[in-house]
RNA sequence: GGGCCCGUAGUUCAACGGAUAGAGCACUUGGCUUCGAACCAAGAGAUCCGGGUUCGAUUCCUGGCGGGCCCA
C-alpha cells in the first residue's frame, strides 16, 4: 500500500526544506508542521516556515516565501507553491497524487492511517475503574467513550495497547455496602434497620435486597456485601457491553492482596528507600519527590497497620510494569484530579520514568432537563444512571456527544435535547452521509452501472476536479493525520470532528454532482470511487469512535 | 484560604503561537416530478475585562471578574 500522502508530503517537504535551509543559511526548527490551507485560500497544505525562520535573518519573510516555495515547486507530487504574505508557502497537491490516495482507502479501509514504523511500545489504558458500590453514571460514560475510542484509535495506528478496569473491590466499603443492603432487606420485611451512618442510600440496594436470593437471610455484613459488589460489578460489566466499551481486563484489587503484591510493593519502596515512619503509620514521601507537585506526604499504611487505598493502587500500577507495559495512561474524572500528582510522585517513587506516565483528567458534565439544572449525587441517589441514557438515546448519540468535546470542556448535557432523536444530534449529520451513499450504491447495483463486489478503475484526475470533489479527495487525505492528533493529544474530538467536516463537505457534492446521472459512464464511476472512499473513512471513524455506520436509516 | 479546569455566535462546541476565528442546532429567505429534504444555498451572528511577551495571541505569562471540581 503507498504511504499516506500526507505524511510522506511532510516528509519529503521537510527534507527539501531543510536543503534549502542549509544552501541559504538559514536555520529551521526542529519541529516542522504541514498544515491544511485556511478556506479563504485556494490551496491545500501551508507552511509557516519562512516566517520562522525570519527571525535570525535580516531578509523579510515574504522573500523566504518566494525562495522556498521556487525550491518545492519541483517536488514530483506538488502541482503549485505560492508565496503568500506575510511570509506562508501555500502549496496545491497534484491531483493525481490525490487520486491514488483515494484507489489505496478504497482498496484497504482498515489499514488507512496505519503507521508502518510506529513506536513497538506497549501501553496500558485503564479507565472508568468506579467503586462497585452503585450503578456507573454519566460521567462513567465520558471517561468510558475517550478510554474506549483511544484505544481504538490507537490499534488502528499499529500501537499495542490493552484496556482495563481496575475493580475496588477490597477494604472496608465491601461491609459498608454490605451493611446498607442488609439494612434495606430488614426495611422490605417489615423491620426498623436505620441504614449505617455514612452507608449507601441509593435506590438501586433496594432492587438488590429483592432480588437477593432466600438464603440472604441469614447472611451477615460481610456477605451481603460479597453478594452486593457481585450484582453490581456484573451491571457494569453489562453496562460497558451496551456502551461497546470494552475492556481486556477487570483487574480486581483483591487479586494484589490475593497474590501478595501490596507488601511486596511496600518492601519495593522501602528497598528504594521512599518510604518513611511517623506516628506509627507509614508514608510515602509524595511532597518532596523527583517533579512532585503533591501538595503533601501520603500514608500508605495507617498506625492501626491497614493499608490506605494508596498503597494497592501503587501495587497496581507497579504490577503494570512488571507485566510489560512501558507507556500507562489512566483517565480521570475531574473530581478525582487530586489522585494524580500522588500517582506521578509514585510512578517516581517505583523508578519509573515520569513521563512513561500519563493521566487524562476529563471535566464532569453538567446535566439539564431542558433549563433546569440535575444535580448529580451518588450517595443521595439521584443520579442519571448512564444505563438510562444508553437506553433512551441511544450509545451511538451519547458517545458521539461525548468524543466530540476536549476533555477539558465542562461540557452541558440536555437530557431532553438529546432523548429527541432529531436532527439537533450531530451523530445523524454523520451517519445520514452514510446512509446516502449507501443508497447510491443499491441504485448502482440496481442499473447495472456497478454490481456489488466489482472493483472500481482508479480515477483519472481530469474527472474529479470539480471544487467540491477537490475538496473531498483533499479532506479525505487527512485522515491518517487526525488520528495522530488525536494520539497526540489522547482525546478522540479531533476524529469526531473531522468526521463532521467531511460530511459537511459532501452534502454540496451530492446537491451540485451527480453520480449515477453523471456526464458520461466514467466520470460516473469516477464519482462512485469518490464517494466509496467517502463512505469508507466515514465507517471506518465512526467505528474508531465505537458508533454505528447504518446503510439505513 | 490553597490547587486543577473552564470562559469564543442566541445555544452546544472547534481552532500544533499563524492569514479573513470554524462547525452543528436555533433564527430569516429561498430550494423536493430528478442518486434519501435527517439535506442544500444565501443571510445575520462571537474571542469575559486589564496589562505583558511576540513579526504575529482565542492560544503563552500576569492581575481582575465569573463558573465547575478537589483539598483544607
Amino acid at each position: 500500500m503507498a504511504e499516506m500522502i500526507i505524511a510522506r508530503l511532510r516528509r519529503v517537504l521537510s527534507s527539501r526544506a531543510r536543503e534549502w535551509a542549509a544552501s541559504s543559511g538559514l536555520s529551521l526548527p526542529a519541529s516542522l508542521p504541514v498544515s491544511a490551507a485556511p478556506s479563504h485560500v485556494k490551496a491545500d497544505l501551508s507552511l509557516p516556515w519562512p516566517l520562522a525562520a525570519a527571525k535570525a535573518v535580516k531578509r523579510s519573510p515574504l522573500d523566504l516565501a518566494r525562495s522556498l516555495a521556487e525550491a518545492l515547486e519541483s517536488l514530483p507530487e506538488i502541482e503549485s507553491a505560492e508565496p503568500a504574505p506575510p511570509g506562508f508557502v501555500n502549496l496545491v497537491v497534484k491531483s493525481t497524487a490525490l487520486c491514488a490516495n483515494l484507489k489505496a482507502i478504497t482498496l484497504d479501509p482498515k489499514r488507512y492511517g496505519k503507521e508502518e514504523n510506529g513506536t513497538t511500545k506497549k501501553t496500558l489504558i485503564e479507565f472508568v475503574s468506579a467503586n462497585p458500590t452503585g450503578p456507573l453514571h454519566m460521567a462513567s460514560g465520558r471517561g468510558a467513550t475517550l478510554g474506549d475510542c483511544l484505544v481504538r484509535i490507537m490499534r488502528r495506528l499499529g500501537r499495542t495497547v490493552a484496556s482495563e478496569y481496575y475493580v475496588n473491590d477490597a477494604g472496608g466499603r465491601v461491609e459498608l455496602l454490605g451493611a446498607s443492603a442488609k439494612a434495606r432487606y430488614e426495611q422490605r420485611h417489615g423491620k426498623d434497620a436505620p441504614v449505617p451512618e455514612k452507608g449507601y442510600q441509593g435506590e438501586y440496594l433496594n432492587d438488590l435486597a429483592a432480588a437477593a436470593p432466600p438464603e440472604c437471610a441469614g447472611w451477615d455484613a460481610q456477605q451481603w456485601g460479597l453478594y452486593a459488589m457481585d450484582s453490581i460489578l456484573a451491571q457494569h460489566r453489562e453496562d460497558m457491553k451496551a456502551f461497546d466499551a470494552h475492556f481486556d481486563r477487570w483487574y480486581q484489587e483483591s487479586e494484589l492482596f490475593a497474590s501478595g503484591a501490596v507488601p511486596k510493593t511496600l518492601e519495593y519502596l522501602k528497598g528504594r528507600g521512599m518510604v518513611f515512619e511517623k506516628e506509627n503509620a507509614v508514608w510515602l514521601g509524595t511532597l518532596k519527590a523527583e517533579g512532585s507537585s503533591d501538595d503533601k506526604d501520603r500514608v500508605l499504611v495507617k498506625s492501626d497497620g491497614k493499608p490506605t487505598y494508596f498503597l494497592p493502587d501503587i501495587a497496581y500500577h507497579k504490577d503494570k510494569y512488571d507485566r510489560g507495559y512501558d507507556r500507562l495512561i489512566d483517565i480521570f474524572g475531574a473530581d478525582h484530579h487530586g489522585y494524580v500528582p500522588r500517582m506521578k510522585a509514585a510512578i517516581a517513587a517505583l523508578g519509573k520514568e515520569p513521563d512513561s506516565y500519563r493521566a487524562v483528567v476529563h471535566q464532569l458534565i453538567h446535566l439539564f432537563r431542558g433549563t433546569e439544572a440535575v444535580k448529580m449525587s451518588k450517595r443521595a441517589g439521584t443520579f442519571i444512571p448512564l444505563r438510562e441514557i444508553i437506553d433512551e438515546v441511544g450509545k451511538d448519540a451519547c458517545r458521539f456527544f461525548f468524543a466530540l468535546r476536549t476533555p477539558d470542556s465542562h461540557l452541558n448535557f440536555d437530557l431532553e435535547l438529546a432523548k429527541k432523536q432529531s436532527s439537533e444530534n450531530p451523530v445523524f449529520y454523520v451517519q445520514y452521509v452514510h446512509a446516502r451513499i449507501c443508497s447510491i450504491f443499491r441504485k448502482a447495483a440496481e442499473t447495472g452501472l456497478h454490481p456489488p463486489g466489482a472493483s472500481l478503475p482508479p480515477p483519472d484526475a481530469d474527472r474529479l476536479a470539480f471544487p467540491e470533489e477537490r475538496a473531498l479527495l483533499n479532506k479525505l487525505a487527512w485522515f491518517p493525520e487526525v488520528l495522530l492528533d488525536s494520539e497526540r493529544l489522547l482525546s478522540p474530538h479531533p476524529l469526531a470532528n473531522y468526521l463532521m467536516e467531511l460530511a459537511g463537505l459532501f452534502h454540496p457534492f451530492y446537491e451540485k454532482r451527480p453520480v449515477l446521472a453523471a456526464e458520461d459512464p466514467e466520470i460516473a464511476k469516477a464519482r462512485l470511487l469518490l464517494i466509496a472512499g467517502v463512505r469508507d473513512v466515514i465507517r471506518e471513524g465512526l467505528d474508531l469512535l465505537g458508533v454505528s455506520a447504518p446503510e439505513q436509516m
